[in-house]
RNA sequence: GGUCCGGUAGCUCAGUUGGAUAGAGCAACUGCCUUCUAAGCAGUAGGUCAUUGGUUCGAAUCCAAUCCGGAUCACCA
């Protein structure tokens, strides 16, 4: 039981033994103490104070008074201000938590509960590469579920490739018109790059054949209609679903060709996928459902042969399901997805992270689901994340102002090595062992930067903070983490074991960073119930801080004692496996040394 | 226009079952390398929590209205 815990039930056992007062455990509302406070721990008594119909300070004091009593291996002192009681947690208790904990590689991390989660994240369409807004929705899927594991839960990460439509007949088409038979291998391209160039294409040169309808005398509506390469992608659409043989053909080397450069970076990055599910396969279950919506009369089809759903009922609008010329829709293929996904592997929640700008679609996908009586219906949420903007402002494919996720890691990790020259201290370090630590502090800073805001707002990419390498950085971790591996490698042999006894005070920065780890437990918690890394980002950056200041102030090498040793020693270890975990859920590895 | 989200220090962000004098980081300024890694530590300064009203012992937090910004309301994905 964590300590919190054990402050609540003694508030609520006391109260009924000394007052007959019942109360839940949630209605005890425990804080840290303010540092300008004496104390650890405090409860605010405001809340019963009415029902027992006492004065806060007469009542705090009798509390604190019984506290001591009859937890005395809890608690060793306490004060009243106002209705806050402020306690003071015995140095025994600490001594004792670090000692039984600090050992262990897996503190903090939950039983197996049995539950399984799905994660969907990344999902990319098969025509450009990944941007910058890919990283955030990268970073943010893997982290989750991640944390759901280490919450004891069984994760199924999943990601679904939009490799079908219209979109990806337009980069076909331009290669075909004006590749002359280039490749990757021929151009030395990354793949999904040598693809995304002829979208590019695409789009520039249908631009010119709008203008030059327009200059012609069309208006500009039907210009986009009439313009010969577009014209081409749709006939390609419909001759991909008939099935053309040489158009499939094309279709499967253009896509290989992209997954291989995906494959690069998503190594690069860290994210991998248990399952992929592909658009192409889940678009024609999708069909089918459609049929048995309309069956079910959850649909209807209008005259020209569209179908559709009304949702006007929760609020929202008729949506299409389906277009007149029987061909899917975006949503036609979600639909088939969730079942897909259900019938495979009986999810107990099925997470999608997908940019807050599809919220509409997530909570018609939903409500399709649920009107299907498909039995995940449920279990679907939405973990909608905030575009991410540049200071120049948002970030549009069209008008150019993308940033390349390749591009960016490529940068980071540059950076990282400049900055690392800077300090100069990697004498002694193998080239390989160098180019390692590179990516660990440029990879770990991106990360770390996309991942400390809170999902659900958009945020501020700025290109030259992120690689700044001071402050409320993965940086500042790794380094309080490497110099937590510098102590320990030093005193490797020498440590004192007194078994835990403590015949001398604590410090109280010493104390503050056991209440630190202490409460590393009920941090991942929070994490994965508010779906939320910022949480742990936050704290590993106040455990390293914490960490620095107590190392500044207390020489472990000259403790004065060898129980003052040894304690600080545990706390080290223990500080360093946290560290390491903690940033391991984020996906940021930790160095040795820097 | 409808719906949803946001507005906290110069900048980027924390801050929910309503709790003490609203917190970090960056930038600025002042100290600290003969010490287990100074990519560090200690400190100073910086606020009308968008505005107004309400609810109560108590509001950045809850309610209402207003202002500002964004997303969405496609037979695009």
């Amino acid at each position: 039981m964590s300590i919190t815990e054990s402050i609540r039930t003694a508030t609520r056992e006391t109260l009924k033994k000394n007052y007959q007062f019942e109360i839940d455990l949630n209605d005890v509302l425990v804080n840290e103490t303010k540092p300008e406070f004496e104390g650890d721990y405090t409860v605010v008594l405001f809340s019963f104070v009415k029902g027992l119909k006492k004065q806060p300070e007469l009542l705090g004091n009798e509390l604190g008074k019984a506290f001591i009593t009859d937890y005395p291996h809890l608690f060793s002192a306490f004060n009243v201000i106002k209705g806050f009681l402020n306690l003071t947690v015995a140095d025994h208790y600490w001594s004792v938590f670090v000692h039984e904990n600090y050992h262990l590689h897996n503190f903090g991390q939950k039983e197996k509960n049995g539950k399984k989660v799905m994660v969907e994240y990344s999902s990319p369409n098969t025509n450009k590469p990944l941007h910058l807004g890919h990283l955030r929705n990268n970073f943010l899927g893997w982290s989750i579920s991640e944390i759901y594991k280490a919450n004891g839960y069984e994760t199924v990460k999943t990601c679904i490739a939009n490799d079908r439509g219209i979109h990806i007949c337009k980069s076909m088409i331009a290669w075909k018109l004006f590749a002359n038979g280039a490749t990757p291998e021929s151009t030395g391209i990354k793949g999904d790059h040598f693809v995304g160039d002829y979208y590019v294409k695409f789009t520039d040169e249908y631009k010119k054949q709008i203008d030059e309808l327009v200059s012609r005398g069309m208006n500009k509506e039907e210009a986009e209609k009439e313009a010969p390469l577009m014209k081409a992608a749709q006939q390609m659409l419909l001759d991909w679903e008939s099935g053309k043989p040489n158009v499939i053909e094309l279709w499967k080397k253009m896509n290989s060709w992209v997954y291989a450069g995906f494959d690069e970076t998503y190594k690069r990055i860290g994210s991998d996928f248990d399952k992929i599910y592909y658009e192409s396969d889940t678009y024609l279950l999708g069909k089918k459902l459609v049929q048995f919506g309309l069956e079910k009369e959850v649909f209807y089809k209008k005259e020209d042969g569209s179908v559709w759903i009304n949702l006007t009922a929760d609020g929202l609008d008729e949506k299409i399901v389906q277009r007149k010329d029987g061909t899917a829709v975006y949503i036609t293929q979600d639909i088939g997805l969730a079942v897909n996904k259900y019938e495979e592997y009986k999810c107990n929640q099925s997470i999608y992270v997908v940019g807050d700008e599809q919220n509409y679609h997530f909570k018609v996908l939903k409500l399709i689901c649920e009107r299907l009586k498909i039995p995940s219906a449920e279990n679907i949420f939405h973990l909608s994340y905030g575009m991410v903007e540049l200071p120049t402002g948002r970030m549009k494919t069209r008008e150019g102002n993308v940033v390349d996720a390749d591009d960016i890691v490529d940068e980071m990790i540059k950076e990282a090595e400049r900055k690392t020259n800077e300090q100069g201290k990697t004498e002694g370090f193998a080239a390989n062992e160098l180019k390692n630590l590179y990516e660990i502090i440029g990879l770990g800073g991106l990360k770390f930067f996309l991942l400390r805001v809170d999902p659900k707002k958009k945020m501020l990419f700025n290109p030259e903070e992120s690689i700044d390498l001071h402050g409320f950085t993965a940086t500042f971790i790794q380094y309080a983490y490497a110099r937590i591996q510098s102590i320990l490698r030093k005193e490797d042999s020498q440590w004192p074991n007194i078994n835990g006894q403590l015949s001398e005070k604590l410090f109280p920065l010493e104390k503050r960073l056991i209440i630190d780890l202490e409460k590393y437990p009920s941090i991942i918690e929070q994490a994965c119930t508010e779906m939320n890394p910022a949480v742990i980002a936050l704290y590993t950056f106040n455990l390293a801080k914490n960490f620095n200041s107590f190392y500044a102030e207390h020489s472990i090498a000259k403790a004065e004692t060898a129980e003052k040793k040894q304690i600080r020693l545990q706390i080290a270890f223990l500080a360093s496996t946290v560290l390491k975990n903690a940033m391991a859920l984020l996906g940021i590895k930790v160095p040795q040394r820097m």
